[in-house]
RNA sequence: AGAGGGAUGGCUGAGCGGUUUAAAGCGGCGGUCUUGAAAACCGUUGACUGUAACAGGUCCGGGGGUUCGAAUCCCUCUCCCUCUGCCA
């Protein structure tokens, strides 16, 4: 969430950035939320002066009894209780005002960086980059499977059977599917490894805090698989355990910037949706995903958003799928973010671009709730910067690899991912 | 899962109702001394809130209670350790 104290001090900025964030009516919200913290403040001034003024008399009582003028010390109790009685209402009156304020920041979103267009919703994204690959679009030759037919005919993937023993979304890897996805995983990770980041192996239930520090709570509780007798939730993605890491740390100045990378499966609810957009293995309620997370000082985020940008670039380069690079517009953007490129390789039997990877800088907005910090040079505590990015989600990357590598003889993998399968063809 | 013991500042650890505005040690930072370093000695050493700046307020695992006054007493939750049991 945005800091109290920055709204205060940047009214105009705020508007502005929740304008372009398509937020209705942000004048009313900020001129709420800064009349609510006015009272609040004026509220713990005056209970703070009634509080210094109960500390001082329990001094002076506590050394009355101690020179034993007892009948001196009954007497100061009789003003006590008037205090006590006005202390216990400011402090009721000021919980209520902070749990205010608390809601009304959560229901606002992260200002978006210069750099993010204007726009209302996806058709107003930007497109950055085009892969050279991508300069005149693939056409495949003959009768081109979607992937969902191509699983079938290898029998490498098997929704059926995932339906059988789970349901709908849970899809079964089998023989060379199972194995490509495996050698795809350990590809990612080792390319991140040499890329400076930190393997992590998280836990992939976490806590109640946890889900509120990286924002997926209050707001998108439905979208998370809850564990009601434990109060555990199944992470939507690795960023939540391996950002929570940090969680109330003040981070040593010598271990910034932090990099880390993790794979886990990871689970979605994804109530609602139908069609052929989410067919196969488009949309899945567990799939497998290979995340990188860095920590920055505040001057240096940008510049790491372009180097993780860069780096999944090149990932894609390696698997030589075609793909693009977008700008989400204010209106498209997540809650979270700042700043966020979206990568979509084109998947060539369907004829769609697949998003494949998100790559976002949150500023400050997750590390306030985190608590996330670290001493800058004059010894005063700041928040961090948090980033993230998919590198990649294993499902569309699949799908991509599949339906734009058909031949009559199988399916013919790239170079790159040889070593790490141990064969070259699905057929 | 049963029984018992714990949770205090970056770490170790005292305090068990009123100079605790948390002792002491270690570590960190600054200084004296030194050609430099070590040792020794001296000083310093958290977070949040609040203010123009002070002041003031909050924080001894979380929440609640008793009291004029709680790190200290009571209730409750969470977590950790030891023993027993179970187990990949």
């Amino acid at each position: 969430m945005l800091q109290l104290s920055f709204i205060r001090e940047n009214k105009e900025l705020t508007i502005k950035g929740l304008h372009k964030k398509r937020v209705k009516n942000p004048e009313q919200i900020i001129d709420d939320l800064l009349a609510l913290d006015n009272k609040r403040r004026e509220t713990q001034t005056e209970r703070d002066g009634v509080l210094a003024r109960s500390n001082s008399i329990s001094k002076e009582i506590g050394g009355l009894m101690k020179a034993g003028k007892k009948e001196e010390a009954e007497a100061m109790k009789a003003e006590t209780s008037l205090l006590k009685a006005k202390e216990k209402e400011l402090t009721e009156l000021l919980n209520d005002y902070e749990a205010k304020l608390t809601q009304m920041l959560y229901q606002i979103p992260n200002l978006p960086h210069e750099t993010v267009p204007e726009g209302a919703g996806a058709e107003d994204n930007e497109v950055v980059f085009l892969s050279q690959n991508a300069q005149n679009l693939p056409v495949l030759e003959g009768n081109p499977l979607p992937h969902w037919d191509l699983i079938k005919k290898y029998d490498i993937i098997d929704f059926d059977l995932g339906v059988k023993i789970s349901g709908a979304g849970f899809p079964v890897y089998k023989g060379k599917g199972a194995r490509l996805q495996r050698a795809l995983v350990n590809f990612f990770l080792d390319e991140a490894i040499k890329a400076g980041y930190t393997e992590i192996q998280p836990p992939i239930v976490v806590n109640e805090d946890s889900g509120y520090g990286t924002g997926q709570l209050p707001d998108k509780e439905g979208q998370m698989y809850f564990i009601n007798a434990d109060g555990l939730y199944l992470i939507p993605t690795a960023e939540v355990p391996i950002t929570n890491l940090y969680r109330d740390v003040i981070v040593k100045d010598e271990d910034l910037p932090i990099k880390n990378v993790g794979f886990t499966p990871c689970f979605r609810r994804e109530a609602g949706s139908w069609g052929a957009h989410v067919r196969g293995l488009n949309r899945l309620h567990q799939f497998d995903k290979v995340e990188i997370v860095q920590i920055t000082k505040p001057e240096d985020s940008y510049k790491t958003h372009q180097a993780m940008c860069d780096y999944v670039a090149g990932i894609l380069d390696k698997l030589e799928l075609p793909y693009r690079i977008l700008r989400l517009c204010g209106g498209d953007i997540s809650f979270n973010a700042a700043l966020c490129h979206d990568f979509e390789v084109y998947s060539a039997a369907q004829q769609r671009w697949l998003e494949v990877s998100s790559v976002s800088n949150f500023e400050t907005f997750q590390a306030n709730r985190l608590k996330l910090r670290y001493k800058d040079e004059n010894g005063k505590t700041q928040l961090l910067h948090t980033l993230n990015g998919s590198a990649l989600a294993l499902p569309r990357i699949l799908a991509a690899l599949l339906e734009n590598n058909q031949t009559n003889e199988g399916i013919k993998l790239p170079k790159i991912i040889h070593a790490y399968t141990g064969f070259d063809i699905i057929n």
